[in-house]
DNA sequence: AGGCCCTTCTGAACCGTTACCGTCATCGGA
DNA sequence: TCCGATGACGGTAACGGTTCAGAAGGGCCT
């Protein structure tokens, strides 16, 4: 069979019909309801179809009709290339795959990064329901995809959408918890380098009222649970700087760190919203030649596999259960109308990264 | 706007043309053709619309009458989780996802594993074309995407399927070139640990015969490459014990090199046909107390990150290139007819585990 | 005044299917 | 012989748009 012959416009279901001399919705039931017909005919039918190079029923054209794509729109509003490079992002989607897979619906991924202006990707997109994956609050596409009349799931942002089903981790008591842990190893002097804030690039500290206005609930969440686990010791969530950076890489996460730490060289902990950044700030220290967690305790937050295999103190998250309850919380709603929240746990993983206080107090009074 | 004001069936560009008193092409105008109406009445369609909650143009109609869907839906035969875990499938999806997002497609995963014997998915997928990633010969899902009347570009497997496009890289010039790489450094009794050759689980010794009955071209490609390479120096293919091992793990690779070696206890070097497996053979390695590379070589394929971080000799293959040119391939057609095939080259990288064999020999006689 | 073009909008065909309901033949039983 | 049940198939109307040719109306030029 030459490529020619199988890019030119093919046999109708109609055309299929006319040739055989029967309706087509015999023709329709030859592929759809075999029951329908005799086997004598039905063969006929497969087998003219056959010779005339028919390729089955118009997957568009059955869309149209039956109103069901078979398809599940994942809308992200990084780069798509992005969804593969990022390690929580790819632990989310190979959940999500997994749900896809096991009711046999197709996942389509949705250009919409900022570089794609027009929300047309969005309107076009033929599939049954979306999934949400960590935008920004107001996000154009968003809005588009709530616009478009069908079911959608929130994962983790952006938060309280209304009449949204989310699901999503407890970022606040993960973070709280680490918190806690660093308080008993005796930090009381923190940093902080958080992802993103907002949706316009920016590098550098930020007070607690940028942090409030953050257009990411998830970062809002985890920046809370740090400040009420410290407040829990006492420590002033005002005295402690919070470093934001834009990018999420390991060269951010270390430049936010070289920043911190140069204007407060008197931390002794530094806490990073992801893991990403506290490997960089792990870098840095290392550059710096300082000895983790003798001179600096680091942490991050989701338990990605490369922070896990350093030995980085972490809030772990399940994010492939979160791709896999996200889902299902899609395919699986029956006649729901109420909204459902899904929260999944977060445990600490308590690594090599992390230690007494006391020792930097030492190595500070040395100098 | 609460859910099921939401969910609830929209209005229709019909019902929004009534609604306004003027046609249907009017309102389609409105959204795709905006010179064509003044724009008080273009306003006055959209503030309707807002009204009456019409969500825009239904893409499915209007795939059905444009004849394009602007996605591409991408067959790999694993299932889809396994493309976020295999480090070189995703690094393909990295660069097919990027040229998607360059051209405003949309990316179609489709369901399409050993537990989905139906082909329904292949049906029904609504794609402008098809990447195909790596699947066996005669694979019925394949055999499904070509009788749709679609594009199509495959990426590594099948090789030479007529009239089709295909992506691939020198797999078999790679694995000469590192084969001779072994020679040089004087290696002669050379084991060889292989990916699956057939859809049906297998593991262990593969002869010749069934090594040319592969289902898998790649590994066809890349063992005829070590023949190649390994035959300049004098050394017979048949004396060369090959493992195969249906699983693509490094746990599996440790298995198959545990075998391998017990069974060959005289091997200086096990050339894997990829990272995965390869870092499995250095665990075994590790777990037996030998010293790579000074009691053993070991080499792989593919040069993924991990790999390549872990210091592995392997041959370097462009992934995320080749799953760039593989779906601009797709996407930049124009009417062209004869089919293209595009070879990326590969590139040896030496690192740490492949040494003389010399140190080896030492090592045996020594025992 | 008449012809022509331009802008703005309409009517009808078409895209390829499936849902719904009706029809028709066949057959067994009364 | 007639009747109702059953199985097999067909006709028609959606499904929700896009497209293209052309109509209506106004302005401009001659």
């Amino acid at each position: 069979m030459t490529r020619s012959s199988r890019v030119r416009r093919p046999a109708t279901l109609a055309s299929l019909a006319a040739e055989l001399g029967v309706s087509r919705t015999t023709v329709s039931n030859a592929y759809n309801r075999p029951d329908q017909l005799s086997t004598q005919l039905r063969d006929r039918v497969l087998e003219t179809a056959r010779r005339l190079g028919y390729p089955g029923p118009d997957p568009v054209a059955r869309s149209l009709r039956t109103r069901q794509a078979r398809a599940v729109g994942l809308l992200l509003t990084e780069e798509l290339a992005f969804a593969f490079r990022d390690p929580a992002a790819l632990g989310f989607l190979e959940g999500l795959a997994q749900a896809c897979e096991n009711a046999g619906q197709g996942l389509l991924l949705i250009p919409a990064s900022a570089r794609h202006a027009d929300l047309g990707a969005v309107h076009q997109a033929s599939v049954d329901g979306f999934v949400v994956y960590s935008v920004p609050e107001g996000d154009p596409h968003f809005e588009a995809v709530l616009r478009r009349p069908l079911p959608t799931v929130v994962a983790d942002q952006p938060m309280n959408t209304p009449g949204v089903d989310r699901v999503g981790v407890d970022d606040r008591g993960g973070m709280r918890t680490l918190a806690r842990h660093l308080v008993e190893l005796g930090h009381r002097r923190v940093g902080v380098i958080t992802m993103r804030l907002s949706n316009t690039a920016f590098d550098g500290f930020v007070d607690p009222e940028r942090q409030g206005r953050a257009a990411f609930g998830v970062q809002r969440e985890r920046l809370a649970g740090l400040r009420e686990g410290f407040a829990e010791a006492g420590v002033e969530w005002s005295q402690v700087p919070v470093m934001e950076r834009f990018e999420h890489t390991m060269a951010a996460g270390a430049a936010g760190a070289d920043q911190l730490l140069t204007h407060h060289p008197g931390l002794t902990a530094v806490a990073c919203t992801s893991d990403i950044l506290a490997l960089g700030a792990l870098r840095l220290a290392a550059e710096r030649g300082w000895t983790v967690p003798d001179n600096l305790s680091v942490t991050g937050f989701d338990g990605v596999p490369e922070a896990l295999a350093a030995g980085l103190t972490t809030v772990v998250q399940p994010v492939r259960a979160k791709g896999l309850a996200a889902g299902e919380l899609l395919l699986e709603r029956g006649d729901r109308v109420e909204p459902k929240s899904v929260v999944l746990p977060t445990e600490l993983s308590v690594g090599a990264t992390s230690g007494p206080a006391r020792a930097i107090e030492r190595w500070f009074s040395g100098l």
